[in-house]
DNA sequence: TTTAATTCCTACCTCATTACTCGGTTTTCA
DNA sequence: TGAAAACCGAGTAATGAGGTAGGAATTAAA
């Protein structure tokens, strides 16, 4: 029951990207440094994440990435779902094309799976890079950048 | 973020000597062969379900496994985590000894992770075996066993 | 118009883990 | 004493995770 680093890095690329928003598109070369992250594997996420539309990138030299969207309107479940895929614990609970199953819907411990499933996706679908970023400086508002990503 | 085989096949199991716990001990190719799984794989996981005390064994000819504690006294959590160790999603919010990172306690993702390992505990942990016992047999009474495990 | 910076793309590689199988040994009931 | 069962340790094939490698396309700046 682990994620994945995509989804960790993603979440964290993400993030990165939303806090230093202000200075408009950044090189995945920048977000790679700060977040001491393999910039060639964090390219393949970012364009996990561009095909999914929640980036937009710039080509060319002085080139790079900005969101999407609002901060507010991107949450950490949207980042997990289009790096990781599915975050239901059995393929037979997925959300869209379940696993058949010879047992179909006549089963008991599939019940267990789902409940799994919507607290998970609960948990995530309520965290916006907003949150996140609201999070991040008023930690550090008090306590003088101590706090990272 | 998907459960292995390991905690699906042991709850299935578990549930298995559950409803079946009237026979008195019961050996593992009848479970093997109710739930159509591997005989030996099934061997190796509720030799983790001893060792962690939730099942007891008796040897030799007729021997057999039970419940070492009342169906409501077990909960889902426990065999999962028997099973997969702990359901962080994340080493380093691990229940005991999580992997130390250079940013500590000074990490915004971390929460993140906890709120998601909370809720997934909180989840399993308030389902008890009875709790699954009840639902296979309240489906199956109105409808003539047509429920599985 | 060239150069350098940057995104984009496809392929490949290595290691750990998963999900088993195999071949026994030991224990105990009938 | 024989068969049925739990117990044990090793091996194995397939899969996925977590990258690396090398270049092509695009574009701003010199």
């Amino acid at each position: 029951m682990k994620l994945s680093t995509k989804g960790r890095y993603g979440v964290k690329a993400m993030l990165d990207l939303a806090i230093h928003s202000a200075e408009g598109h950044i090189a995945l070369k920048n977000i790679a440094e700060r977040q001491d992250l393999s910039e060639h594997y964090l390219e393949q996420l970012i364009a996990t994440l561009r095909k999914a539309g929640l980036v937009k990138s710039i080509r060319g030299a002085q080139g790079g990435y900005t969101l999407a969207h609002e901060p507010s309107e991107i949450t950490v479940g949207e980042i997990l779902r289009a790096l990781e895929g599915s975050l239901a614990p059995v393929d037979c609970v997925l959300e869209n094309e379940p696993a058949d199953c010879v047992y179909s819907s006549k089963c008991v411990t599939k019940k267990i799976w789902m409940k799994i499933r919507d607290s998970i996706n609960q948990v995530v679908d309520s965290i916006t890079l907003q949150d996140l970023i609201d999070e991040y400086n008023e930690l550090n508002k008090s306590e003088g950048y101590m706090y990272y990503i």
